[in-house]
DNA sequence: GTGAAAGCGCTAACAC
DNA sequence: GTGTTAGCGCTTTCAC
């Protein structure tokens, strides 16, 4: 492995200075380091960052801290992460907190933190008082939906609007019994999640119609996948509580039921109206073509480096925390009514 | 920031003694240990990850570098490879070389890679060339349907035998114009990708069968996605050219292949058949059901990380090269006939 | 413009 | 069992 010196070694010249053209720094003679520049190629020689993160400080490095790879959720994110911090010169890594506790523990280790300029962190096992027990001088800007510590920056979606949305369409065009797949039969101030407010915001449109739900309407569900939903849609029809409208609680809820619905011989919308939450890139070439809650990702992601950034420049100035929240919008398709 | 010294200090024992405590040493005293544990606890350190990286030449942290995040494919992929490496006490971090040439080229920078034990890598932007001025002391395997420089393992997908089983389904069970949907044309050694060779398996179907196929049902497309797909089955369609079944090269691509046979009127499976390639865990529950070729993903993620730590363990010494191609398997659910 | 000295926080090697 | 010495490769500071 060729170092810094072996390369001023080479070119006659002290390490400082390699460092400088290196560095793009500006008081190097336009010879030395043209000399610099062929040894460095010459030699192939690259810096070491670990080297430089030690001595600098500084990383050029942001994390993104998901609970699972393989949502497709999570995914369409860290791309529009990377795509925003790209024009920043900077980069971007993705690690998996796992959803469970120690997984998201072991991740927001203050060492592991050390690693990065700054962090953005989707929590999903740990409780808000893990999270405030998090001291660290890393800037870190949380995500997701769950009642945090307020001493973070915080970004969320709009749940609450974008459930009352979804179901206020349903009911607005002659939908009668419209099921929250995935929703929260108790609320419970611990687990303030994203399965409470969507079940808000689906109550809230039933106020605000005049309406008393039927509790049997929300039907929990042990992790909001397609699988899962494609059983429970299918328990739901066997059980032959009436319904004729889905607000299913994420886009990959309401893929499994459609398969559920279609395998039952029920037509949407003509018979059940679905809509999701997440708009996703694939919903849109779903059969039929989903109806969802568009999240305003694009405007997430801006708030959410925007917040990292300002961290990032106060150093260990205080910060007053802030919370943003995206600005749902619903999209209308095939697979609701006009 | 506490570091070891203040534990040290504080603990009344050298720097050693700390390290030796932290990282698990056998030879310190009992009591010792518990002194600088406690220590650690009220000081709330915890190591400082670049400083012994530095030192120690080792980072427990193994790279996936994918083309895009936003592919379900390689956040299955990613997934799966998190779950391996757990096992074994490691970490995965996910990068993005954004399919672009620059991208991947700043991806795989011996900076970049030294942060690294070792880098599953997936290209697609870089050509064979690219790869092959890779010159590295970190342990690399390459991932994808490529053709690249032999010296490297690789771990790749029975693209060819996948294609054949699923053109070989469509033809055997009535099909008699079986597109092949991001295919490839023409031959080039260059551009010897995934396209190429699952329309090369497409080819060996029609060859087994004792057909010619017709090269207007070789349709490329510019992106492999759901959306060019959608339109490019629309403009067949509108072309009047007859088909009866898709081979769609990826499930993504599939998707957008059912969503614009529905959007024509075309019923699947009666009157068009469709099979995509990959599996992906919601492919399961399209409607109709996606047929697809699963690529043993598992296999090859055992592969591949099989092959890394065998590179891992080898250090400096030579290790002869290893291709590991996937189990492919034909998955037949509501898109085909029997 | 260029260079010498110091040290970021840690661990390998060896002495005791 | 524990401490001492040295140094990983780089950048900061300051002298020239």
């Amino acid at each position: 492995m060729t170092t810094m010196s072996d390369v001023a070694r080479e070119a006659g010249v002290s390490v400082m200075t390699v460092s400088n053209v290196v560095n793009g720094r500006p008081r190097v003679g336009a010879e030395t380091r043209l000399r610099v520049l062929d040894v460095i190629a010459g030699l192939g020689y690259e810096v070491n960052l670990n080297a430089r993160r030690l001595r600098a400080g500084r990383t050029d490095t942001v994390a993104l801290i998901v609970p699972c790879f393989d949502h497709v959720y999570f995914g369409d994110l860290a791309a529009r992460v990377a795509r925003a911090l790209e024009a920043t010169g900077r980069h971007l890594v993705v690690e998996q907190g796992g959803a469970t506790r120690e997984g998201e523990l072991a991740a927001v280790s203050l060492a592991r933190l050390k690693m990065y300029d700054g962090v953005l962190l989707s929590v999903v096992g740990l409780d808000s008082a893990d999270v405030d027990r998090l001291r660290t001088a890393t800037p870190i800007v949380l995500l997701g939906e769950r009642e945090l510590p307020e001493r973070f920056d915080h970004v969320s979606m709009g749940n609450v609007e974008g459930a009352r949305l979804a179901t206020a369409h349903m009911l607005a065009t002659g939908s009668r019994s419209v099921v929250i797949l995935g929703g929260a039969r108790e609320w419970s101030p611990q687990e303030s999640g994203m399965s409470q407010m969507r079940t808000a915001g689906w109550r809230a449109a039933h106020a605000d119609a005049g309406r008393e739900p039927d509790p049997r309407l929300v039907i929990e569900m042990a992790a909001p996948d397609s699988a899962e939903a494609h059983r429970a849609i299918g328990a739901l029809v066997d059980s032959r509580v009436p319904f004729d409208g889905v607000f299913a609680v994420t886009d990959a809820v309401a893929i499994g039921v459609l398969a559920g619905l279609a395998a039952a011989g029920l037509r949407v919308p003509e018979d059940v109206q679905v809509i999701g939450f997440d708009n996703l890139n694939l919903s849109e070439f779903l059969v039929p073509a989903l109806s969802t809650v568009d999240p305003g990702h694009l405007a997430m992601v801006d708030g959410a480096l925007r917040l990292l950034d300002r961290r990032i420049a106060a150093g260990d100035e205080p910060v007053v925390p802030e919370h943003v929240v995206g600005p749902v919008r619903l999209v209308l398709r095939g697979s609701t009514r006009r």
